[in-house]
RNA sequence: GGGCGCUUAGCUCAGUUGGUUCAGAGCACCUCGUUUACACCGAGGGGGUCGGGGGUUCGAAUCCCUCAGCGCCCACCA
């Protein structure tokens, strides 16, 4: 094995992937042993890999990689999201280039260009999560618009409809005029917008007076159908039942009164236009108001815009505010910021509009979603999101999931005829041509007659059926692979899908399976850049996660994505953290090419010193294990990765094998090797879900392997108590090596030269630690004595006394202030002991462990400071 | 406007039920060192009155109040 070079992280991962996938170790079948399932969230289908992915899949590759190698059946289910909305957008943009608008197309044709875009760049994302090594079963590959889940999803809609919990209703919803389409009332964002507040006159009709109303919206005036006061609005008191003319338009409409009215905002008067404010709206109803729609479907004036029809309302509102000036109807305008609902996807400011759209009944569904969270059946990590959570769901209102998109799945309702309740819901138009019979005059009806809905569904529609879908659950509930899959273990997903996505599949999994989808939730944070900005392609300040892997190794990437990301707090990625990654992974390697060049030998026999160090690193494994795990079991991955990282490159490198190593040129005993290769081995094990390349590397180095011995598939190591006087005992030693050290350092002797210890106490170190300290220490001779040895400089670790001749002369002087300075410490340490212990309200309050832990430090300090006295007097 | 959370070393963060050898880690920094795995290294070191103030307690980074700053989520006041 000698001879081992530099590592190579390329080539490397390159070939364990290949080799992992090539032997099917990421794929899973149902059998006997105890599954452990994670569905990924599904990337958009034409998305490209980013920064939140790679710390998303890097988190969900290590406890899939950690379960499989506990001996579940671990099975990570990949899979892309059609992306309704965003999709569509990216197609419609790329048909503009060729010349060729959406509107030009049939639905047919559009879809055409979809599926054709969808083959061309889908997927990608999942070859680039190869890269990360992601050890996904990519047999199991899903797509929310494959003809299974599609019909799972259609089923689901027909059956929620049956249950009347979907319903088509003329509503006030939200819209985005850029993409055309509705959009829920998650995918409305608000922003904070520098707007004005304009105050209008409006004359009273059949009077020479006027009134004062305030908008930030004046466009909207074309579409007014009232004004209203507050009834109880004493300057308004005489304009009861009077009307106003609207401005430019000249409407004439009512004043109306209602105490919905604020009468401390603006003038207290308000316009009413029912078709684009939710509020007016309410109003109009109660009020039995005109409705008046003066909007296209992309935001320009329509007709009632008049003069402006075809403008867009943003320029209209500018030119209608200098129309109004001219008209002398504008009496003033006042800077006032506001929120303003813009979409998620496109950034456009929604309209409300009226329209007809399809809903789903929140509140029934949403209850028992709640319940499973508020009692941790579902857990979220970190547990500040149930708050939010309940928020949520409490408030929760129904939810818009028709989309005047194409790109999706397509509604199942089929119109029969021109009433508004002449439809039909079925699965297939089949179905929907028997039961239009059913329900229409006209028992002749025929396929031509049906006319399918036009809308598309809300792209999480579908994924909220997600882990239920991808095992076929909806149409087949009782296969041996949803009973055995579902309920899944872990989902790690962003928080800012909680809404859209999180609770839904748990509305979902009650109402489809009665069962929780996940049992823990592992909310990631926002990957921002050092400033604190969200990383984002429009900033330009996220690095391609190929490249970061280019040039740091897949392990080293996941290792820095992992040094600092607590669950739910954001990452502040530094590119240095890829470095300190690849650091490690390089330190791992070394440690390996350190093993392999030792000659080993059959004819040594172990010594004691050997067994020592193997005992001490066997505990200090276990007592970092023990650790790790506790890490693990409560999502705190970067606290695992951490223990991890100190253990191999403090414990095992710089004090394990500086220990054990054999002198240069000497052979190691095989004994010995043999059992640091097996420490190797679980060191390589728990390594594994970090940086599962090198590891694995390593590993097949370490020993020729069959298939069925790969690390991928091996066994966690098993936890046992550790033994931690052991590992205390091995804490006293390296305060001695320490001591020794800065010793040299002080009187820069250098470690080449050799040096002789003198101990007070021979208890205190036993033989075999004793060799490690001549070896770490490069020590001529170790000896006991009570008495200080002539010129010796000292130290002291508890209540130990060591020295260390020095050739030369000691500087007495300057040893004594040293001693006199340690004694001023310890003295000032035991009285602020003595002082608690002399405290009866302490010694009686406080709890007999930290009593005695305190009457020990005394005993301590005592004792050193005994030594300290005695070391003082030897000086002279 | 409502709700939640944060503020500990230059940076990113740990600090579980209050117990002082708990003020920590990693990185960065400084000094020294080409010791035969690794300069992506080794050894040593400096650095914080735990955001401010007040309180409870024998004892507070930890509990309570208050002030300041920051962040997130939700929300129909034009």
């Amino acid at each position: 094995m000698a001879g081992v070079g530099k590592y190579n992280a390329k080539e490397v991962e390159n070939h364990w992937y290949d080799y992992w996938m090539n032997h099917g170790y990421f794929h899973s079948e149902v059998d006997e042993r105890t599954p452990y399932t994670i569905v990924i969230p599904p990337p958009n289908v034409t998305g490209v890999l980013h920064m939140g992915h790679m710390l998303n899949n890097t988190l969900q590759d290590v406890l899939i990689r950690r379960a499989r190698l506990k001996g579940y059946n671990a099975c990570w289910v990949p899979g892309t999201d059609h992306a309704s909305i965003a999709t569509e957008a990216k197609v419609v943009a790329k048909l503009k280039t060729e010349g060729i608008e959406k509107s030009d197309l049939t639905r047919e044709e559009f879809l055409e260009h979809a599926w054709e875009w969808t083959h061309k760049h889908g997927g990608i994302i999942l070859d680039q999560l190869k890269k990360l090594g992601a050890s996904c079963d990519w047999e199991r590959t899903k797509f929310t618009m494959d003809p299974d889940l599609s019909e799972s999803v259609i089923q689901v809609f027909v059956d929620l409809y049956r249950k009347g919990m979907i319903y088509r209703g003329y509503r006030m919803v939200n819209w985005d005029p850029e993409a055309k389409t509705t959009l829920s009332d998650e995918e409305v964002i608000h922003q904070e917008r520098q707007g004005n507040l304009y105050y209008i006159n409006y004359a009273v009709a059949g009077t020479k007076e006027k009134v004062l109303i305030a908008t930030t919206r004046p466009e909207t005036l074309l579409g007014d159908t009232a004004v209203c006061i507050h009834p109880e609005d004493p300057r308004y008191s005489h304009l009861k039942g009077k009307r106003v003319i609207v401005p430019i338009c000249g409407r004439e409409v009512p004043i109306i009164e209602d105490t919905y009215v604020a009468m401390d905002f603006g003038t207290g008067c308000l316009k009413v236009t029912p078709a684009h404010d939710e509020n007016d709206k309410v109003l109009g109803e109660k009020h039995k108001l005109e409705v008046i729609d003066i909007f296209n479907d992309d935001a320009t004036l329509n007709d009632y815009g008049l003069h402006y029809k075809g403008q867009d309302r943003f320029d209209v509102r500018k030119a209608i505010v200098q129309e109004l000036k001219s008209l002398g109807c504008l009496e003033k305008v006042e800077a006032h910021t506001h929120k303003v609902g813009t979409s998620e996807r496109t950034g456009a400011v929604i309209e409300p509009k009226l329209s007809d759209q399809w809903f789903l009944k929140m509140k029934n569904l949403a209850q028992p979603a709640l319940d499973a969270v508020l009692e941790k059946d579902v857990k979220l990590v970190p547990e500040k999101f149930i708050n939010t959570y309940r928020h949520w769901m409490e408030g929760v209102r129904d939810w818009n999931i028709s989309r005047q998109l194409w790109w999706g799945h397509q509604i199942p309702a089929y119109y029969y005829g021109n009433g508004r309740e002449d439809f039909v819901v079925a699965s297939t138009k089949e179905e929907a041509l028997a039961l239009a019979r059913e329900r229409s005059a006209n028992k002749n009806l025929s396929m031509a007659d049906l006319t399918q809905d036009p809308d598309a569904l809300d792209t999480w529609f579908s994924s909220w059926l997600w882990p239920i879908s991808v095992f076929d659950g909806i149409r087949n509930p009782d296969n041996p692979e949803i009973n055995y899959y579902y309920p899944t273990n872990d989902l790690v997903t962003a928080p800012e899908i909680l809404f859209f996505w999180v609770a839904r599949m748990i509305i979902a999994g009650y109402e489809y399976r009665g069962a929780r989808p996940f049992e823990n939730v592992y909310l990631t944070g926002i990957v921002r850049d050092k400033l604190r900005r969200k990383m984002s392609k429009s900033l330009g300040n996220s690095p391609d996660p190929l490249d970061l892997i280019d040039q740091y190794g897949a392990d080293g990437v996941r290792v820095g994505m992992l040094l600092s990301s607590p669950a739910g707090n954001d990452l502040m990625f530094d590119q240095d953290l890829c470095h300190q990654g690849s650091g490690f992974v390089n330190k791992i390697w070394n440690a390996f090419r350190l093993v392999s060049g030792w000659e080993v030998s059959k004819e040594i026999t172990q010594s004691e010193s050997d067994q020592k160090a193997i005992e001490w690193y066997t505990q200090k494994f276990q007592a970092a294990l023990a650790e790790i795990e506790d890490h693990y079991s409560k999502y705190r991955i970067s606290d695992a990765l951490m223990t991890t990282y100190k253990l191999i490159w403090d414990d095992f490198c710089s004090w394990f094998l500086e220990w054990i190593k054999p002198e240069y040129g000497k052979p190691i005993s095989a004994q010995t090797y043999a059992q640091v290769i097996e420490l190797f081995e679980d060191n390589l094990k728990i390594l594994h879900p970090f940086v599962p390349f090198v590891s694995e590397e390593i590993w097949q180095n370490l020993a020729d392997r069959s298939k069925e011995q790969a690390l991928i598939i091996a066994s966690w190591p098993e936890l046992k108590s550790p033994n931690t006087d052991l590992i205390q005992e091995f804490e006293h030693i390296k305060e001695v090596v320490s001591g020794i050290r800065t010793l040299r350092k002080e009187k820069n002797i250098s470690f080449k030269e050799t040096i002789d210890l003198t101990i007070n106490d021979v208890a205190q170190i036993g033989n075999y630690y004793e060799s490690a300290v001549v070896k770490l220490c490069n020590l001529a001779s170790v000896n006991y004595s009570e008495v200080a040895p002539e010129g010796a400089l000292s130290f002291r670790v508890k209540s130990n006394e060591y020295f260390v001749p020095v050739a030369g002369n000691v500087d007495m002087e300057q040893e004594r202030e040293k001693l006199t300075q340690e004694l001023v410490h310890t003295e000032g340490f035991l009285k602020s002991v003595r002082a608690k212990l002399g405290n009866a309200k302490f010694v009686d309050n406080a709890p007999e462990a930290v009593v005695a832990s305190e009457r020990q430090k005394e005993a301590d300090a005592l004792a050193k400071i005994n030594t300290i006295k005695t070391a003082l007097e030897a000086l002279g």
